[in-house]
DNA sequence: CCAGACGTTGTT
DNA sequence: GTCTGG
DNA sequence: CCAGACGTTGTT
DNA sequence: GTCTGG
C-alpha cells in the first residue's frame, strides 16, 4: 500500500511548508520506492526541525543484517506499539515525510497494475508520519538512519481503490508527534488517525511508474 | 530454559 | 510461490 | 509498491 | 532488545 512516493519541492519549498531550522539539498523525485534514501523531518538539538535522508525500510536497532529493513517498509498504527520492531521508536523516534504525493494500485492479482497517484487539491505538501532507527553495522562499524511509514484505514478518497493509506497529520498537530517529551507515544496514538478525505484528489497515471527505476515528470502525467 | 522471530501487503 | 532489489 | 530472480562452478 | 513457541 504505502510503497512509492512522490517529492520534487525544492528544499526551500520544503523548509518553509515544515518551518525546518535545517535542511540538505534534494532532487527531485517522481518515484520513491522503498530501499531508496527518502526526506524525513526529525528534531534535532534544541528541538530544531531538520530535514535529512533516511533509507526507506527500517532496521531497528539489535538487526543482524541490514536486509530486515526490506520488510520493514510500513508499520500498522494500530499496533506499532505493541511491535518489538517499533515500539521503541514509537516511543521516541518519530518523524514526518513530507511529499507531493503517494501512489496506490488498482486491480486484482496479477492484474493489480493500475497506478493511481493521490496528492492534495490545493498543490500542497502532505505530511506522513513515521519512525526512524539508528543501526551500526557490526561488520563495518558504519551506521545507517533508516524509517519507516505509518499506515492506517482508507480514507473515502482512497478506499476504491485500497483499503490502507499512509497516515497523514496536519499542521497543528506536526509539534506534537516529532516531540516524544511532550506528547508520549501513547498520546501520539491518537493523532494516526484517518485523514479527511476531501484534501485529497486521485490520478490515474500510465504503467510507467511501476518500474521504479522510472523517475521522471511523466510518472505523475494523468491519463484517460 | 534456549532458539528464533521480530512486518505489511495482498492473494487464494 | 517467495524473496530481493530498486 | 512492482519487477525480476529464483544456482553453481570456475573464470576474468 | 524483547517476545513467542517449543
Amino acid at each position: 500500500m504505502c510503497g512509492r512516493m512522490v517529492l520534487t519541492r525544492s528544499a526551500s519549498e520544503i523548509a518553509d511548508a515544515f518551518e525546518l531550522e535545517m535542511v540538505v539539498e534534494l532532487s527531485a523525485s517522481y518515484n520513491i520506492a522503498p530501499g531508496r534514501p527518502i526526506a524525513a523531518i526529525r528534531l534535532g538539538p534544541g528541538r530544531a526541525r531538520q530535514l535529512s535522508l533516511l533509507h526507506w525500510g527500517l532496521v531497528p536497532a539489535w538487526a543482524k543484517e541490514r536486509s530486515i529493513g526490506n520488510r520493514l517498509i510500513n508499520a500498522r498504527s494500530e499496533t506499532a506499539a505493541q511491535k518489538p520492531s517499533f515500539r521503541s521508536a514509537l516511543a521516541s523516534r518519530r518523524c514526518i515525510v513530507p511529499a507531493d504525493g503517494f501512489y496506490e494500485w488498482s486491480g486484482t492479482g496479477r492484474g493489480r497494475r493500475v497506478p493511481h497517484l493521490f496528492r492534495r487539491r490545493d498543490g500542497g505538501l502532505l505530511a506522513i508520519a513515521g519512525l526512524w532507527e539508528e543501526w551500526r553495522d557490526r561488520a563495518s562499524d558504519e551506521r545507517l538512519l533508516s524509517c519507516t511509514l505509518l499506515t492506517t484505514e482508507a480514507n473515502a478518497a482512497v478506499r476504491p481503490v485500497h483499503d490502507r493509506m499512509p497516515v497523514l497529520l496536519e499542521p497543528t498537530d506536526f509539534e506534537s508527534w516529532l516531540d516524544p517529551e511532550r506528547v508520549a507515544a501513547q498520546e501520539a496514538a491518537r493523532l494516526l488517525v484517518p485523514s479527511a478525505p476531501d484534501r485529497l484528489e486521485r490520478v490515474l497515471v500510465s504503467q510507467h511508474v511501476n518500474d521504479p527505476r522510472n523517475d521522471d515528470a511523466s510518472c505523475i502525467a494523468p491519463v484517460g
